[in-house]
DNA sequence: GATGAATGAGCGTTCATTCAT
DNA sequence: AATGAATGAACGCTCATTCAT
């Protein structure tokens, strides 16, 4: 073959190398074995990553812009702070639906292996939505939505530990199945959460 | 040595096993240097446990046996809802404080190399909190403590979600970093958290 | 198997070893071509020695521990300066019969890709002929076996320089060949080599 | 870029790869950085070498021409047996200054991985200094200048067994680090150093 | 002819697992 | 029963070589 990579065919690779690391996890997932299914030589891999770690680091980001790309989208939406909320629940799982493994890279980092990045990923990662639901929250506050003496940056988190939860209980089998233990069927009905937590957020933020 | 094995070396054992996993990840943890560093013998982790996986399994069922226990008891004080809230809120603390490993473990299921296991151990884990949860909130609408109209157990799963984002934000690497992210030095002052997040929780739960 | 290791077992492993370096030097050699050929395990070399380098360097010093103690007991032995001499030249010969890899291993550590312990090794190898040769060559002064007004260190050098190449020219394929080049079949006469060098080293020594 | 090499590009090539092989041996040597560090493509070095063996030899072959052209110039000037000498060990130690890359070259000839073209380069690189150094003795021999019933080859080989060492003992780690054992400071003094081989060889050309 | 990105065989090393003692 | 040395499959990574441009 030995024709040029097209950046389509690394784009395949990173999903194809996603698709590895969801499934089996960094360590498990074999390099050999994602280039053979991405139809391109390990040599490529070493050429455009540093190490295995690199390339997962990039599969990572690869997933996230697109998943921090959907939020983003959803929370410049005009409206209402319930009515960016709304659209906030509806793209979490539009997405879990579309890159079920995007999801499950984002819970791999919080765990084991990639902790040695931790704490610079989750500036990265993280830097960004936090601001981000700060300022929105600061915004209601201000417009009289939500009381005035609440502590923003932590209803943000609070409130974007209920969204990063929905999220991972959307694609990953654990959570998954923890989901459905504590709601059985009704955890499938994805209309039914959204109006549930809806509810739930809109009294914690209070009146 | 050759004596016969005590279950105090099984526990020493069990908890050699994890920090190991804790710190370095089910595939990164090496069984040899976890024998070697609990005083026993290879041999006798694969007499005790089928493999390396099952051994994991075991360390993961002592940390929650303790982590479980610690939230049943709070769960079961006297009180109101929100007085077992709190109960419930800083025994998280001090287990996070105590056993910092336990909740790395915990959090590692949820991730890729166990997800063999993931439905099995969410019955296992989560089955018991979710219907404790479930009944202490059908407990609270009897009572008129919340919304008579309310799901509760998809109340209880938001609930537990906001916990366990707590559990993990304070042990897990990652998610300790994305706290910060989130609310600065505020995320060091325990006190100050329980409060924010009682206040959210009591919103959330309406009148 | 799985029964533990005699030390025969290590000593066949670096002979393996020396052999296998010898015939492809220190790259081109497999550690795993190695450990198959000696009936071990890979994981045995990795037990016993760092790392390939480390297994190679074990394998060096058990070839130059047989080598220099074969030219010790030669130094050692009763007689004239020259009677050593020949005595020297004889077990040369007989070294280079019996362990042609011993030589052919010396030679590479001349070379290229050990040139990291070039110095540490020169130490420890020559530092001890170079004291012994010197010292006899002081001896011989005081007996007026050789002019008092010789640089004796300097001499030793030169000396020594005869016999590694005498050496290498037994067992190293380019100095064999050279050695051809230069005498033809005299080469293979080791009885005349030796006669030709002894009156060569004599007349050098001087009066 | 794309313009035909010129043969200068190709004599830059080469002592780049002298310098690379000399430093890292002919394994470790890499041929992609080679090609990177000369300004050529790797394409251009399978053109215009079958592989990387037989770059190396053409390497090898750049270095020996330099080296044996100044052994012949000092070997053809005008005077007794040992002027020549003496211009011959000079010549020895400004090749040594200016091309220290060259000699290590010599040497990795002489170990392991080029075994293969052990008899073949033998032939080529030291038939010419056997047959020269042979004709000279021989004719010293008939001026009366050394004994009429000494082996002239093999006084050759002795001769240029010095000669070669002490090439190495200039340029190689290994042998540089074993004249220092042997001399000490001494061995720095280069100037003292061909007083003592003079007088050295000298004796050993006997009367 | 020159280029240099792509290829993939090959090897050093690790470590879960076994089993003779 | 406990031991721990031995095993060897498996995998990350390198780099000599090729060939489409």
């Amino acid at each position: 073959m030995r024709k040029k990579l097209t950046s389509e065919k690394i784009n395949e690779l990173l999903e194809t190398g996603i698709d590895a690391f969801a499934q089996r996890g960094l360590d498990r997932a074999n390099i050999n074995a994602i280039a053979r299914d991405s139809g391109v030589s390990v040599g490529v891999i070493y050429k455009y990553f540093t190490d295995k770690d690199g390339f997962f680091l990039a599969c990572l980001r690869h997933a996230l812009e697109v998943l921090k790309g959907e939020i983003d989208a959803a929370l410049s939406a005009e409206g209402s702070l319930m009515t960016r909320v709304e659209h906030l629940l509806r793209a979490i799982g539009r997405c879990a639906r579309e890159h079920p493994s995007y999801n499950v890279m984002y819970n791999e980092i919080t765990a084991g292996a990639s902790s040695a990045y931790a704490r610079q990923l989750a500036g990265e990662i993280e830097g960004i939505s936090a601001r981000a639901y700060t300022a929105v929250i600061e915004e209601a506050k201000a417009r009289g939505e939500i009381h005035s003496d609440v502590d923003a940056p932590m209803l943000a988190f609070f409130f974007d530990n209920l969204l990063l939860l929905l999220q991972f209980s959307y694609s990953c089998d654990y959570y998954r199945s923890r989901f459905g233990e504590y709601c059985g069927a009704a955890a499938a009905d994805d209309e039914y959460v959204v109006r549930q937590l809806m509810t739930f957020i809109q009294s914690a933020f209070g009146r």
